[in-house]
DNA sequence: GTTCCTGCAAAAGCTTTGCAGAAGA
DNA sequence: TCTTCTGCAAAGCTTTTGCAGGAAC
C-alpha cells in the first residue's frame, strides 16, 4: 500500500471527510516529497482546482498535523513546511539554494545530559549549511 | 570576564556602536538566560527605558545575530527566541508550560547518514514534551 | 437531512522598512 | 562633524477566524 492510500485509510478511520480538496492535497504531498510550503501546495494545485483557496490548504494541513499524519517543519524562519514522513529523521537546509534535504539519523545514539525527569515526546534535528551542488 | 563584558568588547571590536539601548539589551539577555522573545525583552526594559521601541529591540537583536553574538531559536511556532549561549546545546520546550530549557548534547555522537558531500555549518536540536514540573 | 467543509474577506500577530530627528565616536 | 542609531508609523507576510453557501455522508 502506498503512502497516499495509507493516508486516505487513516482519514476514514478517524471520520475525517474525504473532500476533493483534501484528497488532492494528500496526493500532492505523497507524490512530491519536497517539504512543500503552503504556498507551493496552493499554487501547484490551483492549476487543477482553480477555485481552491489558501485557507483550505491551511485547514487541511492543520487537520492532518493534528491527526499526526504530517509533520510540520520549522526550518525556515518565516514559513512552515510539511512532511508526510513522520518517522524520525533529520532535515538539512542549504543556505544557498534554500532546498531542504532529508537525512537518516540514529536518535538513540545522541548523548544528552540534563533531561532527567523530562518526558521527551518529539525530537527535531535541523542542520544548515551548503549542499553538494552549492559548495 | 563575564558574558556582558565579553559581548561589549565584541561590539567594540566590530565597530558596532555602544548605544544605551544596545547595552541594556545586552545586559538583559546576559543576565536573564530564559531565551526571551522580543516582546519579553521589550516589556521588561521598557520599565527602565520608557521611550524604548520594539523596532530597536528587533534591530539590535538582528545586529547581534548577524555578528554571531546571539543565536536565534525557532522552537516556537510563531515567534523567535534569543540565546546568548552560542555553544552547541539542545533546547527542550515543555508543551504544557511553554518554558524552554537547555540541555547538554554531544553533537559528535550523533550518527547521520546521507550527508556525504554536504557542508554542515549549524546544528540545531529541538526536543518537545513535558518538563518535570508539568508531568 | 445533518454535519462538516470550503472559500471569501477581514483580522491578527510577528517582523521589516522608510524616514526625520537624536545620539555616538 | 559625520556616521550610525532610534523610534514612530506604515507596510509586508504568514496564518487564523467568522460566516454563508456548498459538499460529504
Amino acid at each position: 500500500m502506498d503512502t497516499f492510500e495509507y493516508l486516505v485509510q487513516e482519514l476514514r478511520d478517524r471520520n475525517i471527510r474525504l473532500s476533493h480538496q483534501r484528497l488532492k492535497i494528500l496526493e500532492y504531498i505523497s507524490n512530491n516529497r519536497i517539504h512543500p510550503t503552503v504556498d507551493k501546495i496552493y499554487s501547484q494545485l490551483q492549476k487543477e482546482i482553480p477555485t481552491l483557496s489558501k485557507t483550505t490548504v491551511y485547514n487541511t494541513l492543520n487537520t492532518l498535523a493534528e491527526a499526526g499524519l504530517v509533520k510540520v517543519l520549522r526550518i525556515e524562519e518565516n514559513e512552515a513546511r510539511y512532511d508526510v514522513d513522520t518517522k524520525n529523521h533529520g532535515h538539512f537546509k542549504c543556505e544557498a539554494c534554500g532546498e531542504v534535504y532529508d537525512f537518516h539519523i540514529d536518535m538513540d545514539s545522541l548523548l544528552c545530559d540534563g533531561l532527567e525527569g523530562f518526558k521527551v515526546e518529539e525530537k527535531d534535528v535541523y542542520f544548515k549549511g551548503l549542499c553538494p551542488n552549492c559548495r
